[in-house]
DNA sequence: AATGAATGAGGCTTCATTCAT
DNA sequence: TATGAATGAAGCCTCATTCAT
């Protein structure tokens, strides 16, 4: 029984940290960061409440990992993928590419959004919350941008913060309204009008 | 000797009530739902703790009351204001009109906003809010609608829908990113992009 | 318009003490003494919570005057109904008769008498109470020792204590067991038992 | 270094829990439980209010534990004795060591008797409390019924009802009259009375 | 690394009682 | 006599966080 070396402990150590992280994303979006405890997460995670304050120092901090690790997946989910098949296609198919992935993303992850705009909503306790969000879109913006026009993103920064902010928005009276939300409708209709655009 | 009337009773009821449901608004609106205690709320409206449970059956109703009562401002201040210029003007003109109008509200009335999209974001147990939120966002649909297509609005819902969460997400977007947002660039080109488009 | 007498102001206020008493002793009785509150007895009984006070010094002194009703209440319907019965029958044929009035009253006034002993059992703040219902039991043995001996009572003392005691133990098994207490069965063994004994 | 034993918690977790018992049994039927908080048990215990619920989870539950306590504690200390030294008695000596037994008994736990009479005779929202009280009740009565007639208990039952009755409703009265009651010659008589007629 | 006992502050709510009218 | 607005203390309970082991 030689002790684990300092790399072995990393990695187990990681390895821990995510698995919270993803309990506690579950948590957080289903019942409410203030519904959800220390303790509860503790539990569903199979670890102690102690040892949680080892792996994050609040949880306010666990908070933020967990929403950095949010985007990060979304990230990994959206972006990357998208671009992936984006690059042979024309700007038309492109855009519907798109919009077809974000409609994707934010039914398949509401969880993930809804606290995460619920949380950017209401910041003033929490700042560096809001930095990450705020981070997020202005990304999603350059991306759009380069997109529409990869050569000179500039000049198309107005009109992908207005594509950004339809989308976003999209999602927003999705999450609201529920079930009664026609998304495929609107989801067309969007791509209708932005394919004939460019 | 006799107890107050009736009628004065009630009226300086009610005039209480709503100096307490602006200052719930307020810190509900900077410091979200959950942070944001009876004893703050009492306090700052300079009343008795115990007070608030005669205005208020509890916390939960307190904020229905302060979500209706945001509701009704915005409608008042929006919507109502917002037909009386537009029946004289051209789509195009009204259109514009609206945008102005919508961008002015949202950036007035953040706090509300704010509050409205972060509780509806929350998983709560509080179906009426939902309830609440959801009846908003459906009655701007229709008012969108109506103005694009008055004899046939249902023709153009997936198009309102389309504007209304386009708006909604700019306010979202600003909101989130703050001061930096070029919130003037956006509308201008929302503007131009809409009544060219109508 | 003249203005009320004394008299028929006296008459009215006590009147309404009645009516306040009654309604306090059937919430009491209920809902038990600490789970009423003032509110809920003024409200049921149509006056304010200010003039409640005018009435009654405290909660504490309505729950008094309620025992004392109580007792009175029972003293008129158990005792003056059955010494005018019993004086023209033999000694047997009079305990059957208590017994079978105790047992009446004791169905019939549940209320009262499970607030008057689980009141008596916890009085450390309440000495009045306790009096009350010490009173209450002494003069209940002086009645029982002087059926049995109305000459020289004293002698069957420790018999009237052993008889009262039966009735009252008798009446808090039925409380408790509720239902499926057989009383009947009871009531006819100890007939039975007494009657074969004097 | 390594955490306590799951041992070694669960003996001390135990321990302090059965302080807390008497503490809270001593408290309630003192005060009375609406009126005993949980932070004067706590504090009267040594520890913080917060641990409390880390032992009860709710004053209705620690009330429970303290009902069940109570009783085993009361069998213990009557019903099993007392079997043990009726087996080679005589019925009329059984029937005295009885009768010695519960007087001595009820009086020396007069705190939990009237804690436990109390509260049966409230009308409550606590169903197990009633629940818990009922079955104490009928099981005293089926030992009294096979102490006298062990091969056919259900044929005096009635009779071992109108005993325990009996005693019950002696504790009652000395509960409520207090120290002018005249224990001994109730007790003296009782045995007279029940050891010439078995 | 790991546990969970322990704390204490704070939250929501109720309610007896007082007081201006 | 009559009202009910107003108070403030108190109660139950939760929970993030610390700490001895």
């Amino acid at each position: 029984m030689a002790p684990r070396s300092k790399e072995e402990n990393e990695i187990i150590r990681n390895k821990r940290k995510a698995e919270i992280i993803l309990v506690a994303l579950e948590l957080f979006a289903t019942n409410g960061y203030h519904s959800t405890s220390i303790s509860a997460i503790a539990q569903k995670g199979g670890i102690s409440k102690g040892l949680m304050y080892n792996y994050f120092k609040s949880k306010e901090d666990l908070l933020k990992e967990v929403l950095l690790f949010s985007y990060k997946k979304a990230s990994d989910t959206l972006f990357e993928k998208m671009q992936a098949e984006i690059q042979y296609k024309s700007l038309k198919d492109a855009i519907k590419t798109v919009i077809e992935f974000f409609i994707e993303m934010m039914t398949e992850n509401a969880h993930i959004w809804k606290l995460s705009i619920s949380l950017s909503m209401q910041v003033t306790d929490m700042p560096d919350v809001q930095t990450i969000m705020s981070k997020i879109f202005s990304e999603a913006y350059l991306r759009i941008a380069f997109l529409l026009n990869p050569e000179n993103p500039k000049t198309v920064e107005a009109e992908a913060r207005i594509i950004a902010a339809t989308l976003d928005g999209i999602a927003l009276h999705y999450y609201v309204i529920g079930a009664s939300y026609d998304l495929d409708a609107v989801k067309n209709k969007l791509i209708e009008d932005l394919t004939s655009k460019f």
